[in-house]
DNA sequence: GTCTATAAACCGATAGAC
DNA sequence: GTCTATCGGTTTATAGAC
């Protein structure tokens, strides 16, 4: 055989994988966010991508780890925008500014939702390390700036810190979002003004 | 034949079948809760209430009018408890009882979710004419209870009534529930507190 | 009305040619 | 690696005996 060195960078044919791969995400994670893990068929992630679904198969070995693989790259994308928060801005500002970031998201039709336990996906999630290693950093990144937020009193400190993660995750898969935006009285900036601050400030204030 | 005398109340076999239909959908109101529309098939269904599947199409014509009637009935029971709320309450506390209701239902496995706009039922659910009826009649009155807490200052005026509905039924359906539980930190009464806490007065107060 | 048995359609996954 | 064609399994819905 020829002896070539070994490049340091990936080859052009891993590129075009790699960017081939990127392109099935963008349609899986649009497709789960419109119809959902049941509904969304193998058929239809190729036609939507243009290849053939065998071609899939080659990339990822089942439906599960398809949607495993976009959703690890969601909440790769949700810790960028979780680092590009500037250090001068309060904890309690910087949450804002990642429940804005996910009901924009959602708004825009790129937000999958998973029931919490009702799919046959959320037992593959929590098989799949990549996600679950991600998860992990985004509690911890989130649960640091919780805390600060309370001891500021920023954030309410009777509040187990539990419920203001879970609820802030929850926010951007809200429901009212979609009631909102099918009202057809509010625009998509108005929506996200109104969530965050029921959010944060409830209904009373 | 025979000439006998229309009897003026249901005969006992109407009544069976009544006691039959009913049956049919605790059992559809307690799949669609855990396992959602998609993933609950009428074999299951018809296991579970212990008839053959043919036995159900009898009943119900489709899976989409059975989900139909089940959700319908979810309703009547709404309705129920809204009417049963004594006048000499404050309309907020009426709203928050509602609210704890639903969230009850949801953590006993008893609250259907339905995707706003991303489930095959939830297009069937606008055609079903009992459906919508109900859906205005309940957002009628609390709708009144709305405008009323409003005017009293009990609710934030400055909230467009819309987004105050919405987030009400939402509550209903929150994740937060499911995953406060999952935790097991929490009495099924704990989490409810909390949520209807968050619901009203934010992650801030 | 209730049952067993089956039709018809759909979907995830694979075989095999190129 | 990509394609066409197909398998095997599941699901909704129905036919027909009792």
């Amino acid at each position: 055989m020829n002896a070539t060195i070994t490049p340091k960078k990936p080859s052009f044919k891993q590129q075009q994988m790699q960017f081939r791969e990127n392109a099935i995400l963008d349609s899986v994670n649009r497709l789960l966010s419109q119809k959902g893990f049941d509904l969304m068929t193998m058929d239809e992630v190729a036609a939507d991508v243009g290849i053939a679904k065998a071609s899939l198969y080659k990339h990822f070995p089942s439906k599960e780890s398809l949607a495993a693989a976009s959703m690890t790259r969601l909440l790769d994308h949700t810790l960028v925008e979780v680092n590009r928060q500037p250090q001068h801005l309060e904890s309690k500002d910087k949450l804002k500014a990642i429940v804005r970031w996910g009901i924009s998201l959602h708004l825009q039709g790129e937000m999958p939702y998973l029931p919490s336990t009702r799919s046959s996906i959320q037992q593959a999630l929590l098989g799949h390390e990549p996600y679950i290693e991600r998860i992990q950093e985004l509690t911890t990144q989130l649960g640091d700036w919780i805390l600060d937020a309370q001891e500021k009193r920023q954030l309410s400190a009777a509040l187990p810190a539990e419920i203001i993660l879970y609820t802030i995750f929850a926010r951007a898969c809200d429901p009212v979002a979609d009631f909102l935006k099918m009202g057809g009285a509010f625009t998509d900036s108005d929506i996200i003004d109104l969530l965050v601050h029921t959010c944060f400030d409830g209904l009373t204030s």
